[in-house]
DNA sequence: TTTGGGATGTGATATTGTAACGTTTCTAGG
DNA sequence: CCTAGAAACGTTACAATATCACATCCCAAA
């Protein structure tokens, strides 16, 4: 998310790939996931729910918690966004077809975070997994620290 | 945390340990926080903060949230207990004076939590983080599925 | 057209965590 | 010994995060 070059053009992507994913998995992509989707990529950073509820509070004034938990939750469930549990926010995932495996570098100073696929710490989480005869379902790994950016700022 | 065979000897290792370590590092630990961390160990797997206090209130009627929350922070910033930030819940360190980087197995059936750190896999992070010029302050990595003993059972 | 399930509306409440400020306790230095 | 200053703790209030339960709406398949 950090390095996208044009932010109106990621966010539109975004729910270009949504919307075909849905349409082809049978899925209801209606108007409120697509506001709750559109709201997370915009923040361009993670987002928390009650930002977020304030948010589309401007547009449907009578939007409760539980009207965004539960778009949330179906972004979650079919990957178009990740949730960031050491920050309790949300993220707009960068590629909700290739992968099941992401984490996080999270900058503390910045707030950026980028999200990372690599197939190293894939492939060694699971060697691990394996060894203990453990079937890993889903995975969280979050890294907070400095990036390059901050560490180099005068 | 899973594996230990007499559970009262390893919270007593545990409060000893972090005595030891209190007594070199010129930390106080204080009753408040040794009673936490026994109360942390006795659970057996990941303890919520508010579980905690109850417990704790049977000790001291008046003990507040922020009392809890405060020995906590205490017994995170010394290694003696982790925070699992997928499940808002805290769960003792098997080896307070090893490691920075540990991670965890949780079974979503028998809620059993074990505490790993595997070098492949710090490498691995360690590789990519450097790769990115990212400088690390603090890993979480918790997978979450089914446990061996719980796919085993009929 | 009915009917059943998914999605949403709505109000209440549960759970998790922090701020702010006062009091106590410990400890180092005079 | 005395006494600042800091660390720990007590206490109140509240903020932030999340879920439950039940009603209603809406659409698609029979």
């Amino acid at each position: 998310m950090i390095q996208c070059e044009d932010h109106e053009q990621c966010i539109s992507t975004a729910i270009e790939v949504a919307e075909r994913v849905c349409s082809e998995k049978q899925l209801k992509f209606t108007d409120l996931r697509k506001d709750i989707l559109r709201m997370v990529w915009e923040g361009h950073g993670p987002q928390k729910a009650y930002d977020l509820l304030n948010k589309l509070q401007t547009i449907n004034r009578s939007a409760k918690p539980a009207t965004v938990y539960r778009a949330l939750d179906f972004l979650i469930a079919n990957g178009f966004i990740h949730k960031v549990a050491s920050l309790n926010a949300f993220v707009g995932c960068s590629h909700p077809l290739k992968h099941n495996e992401c984490y996080f570098l999270i900058c503390e100073d910045c707030k950026s975070i980028s999200e990372c696929c690599d197939p190293n710490i894939s492939a060694a989480i699971q060697a691990t997994t394996t060894h203990n005869k453990f079937v890993a379902k889903n995975t969280t790994l979050e890294i907070s620290g400095h990036c390059n950016e901050c560490l180099n700022r005068p």
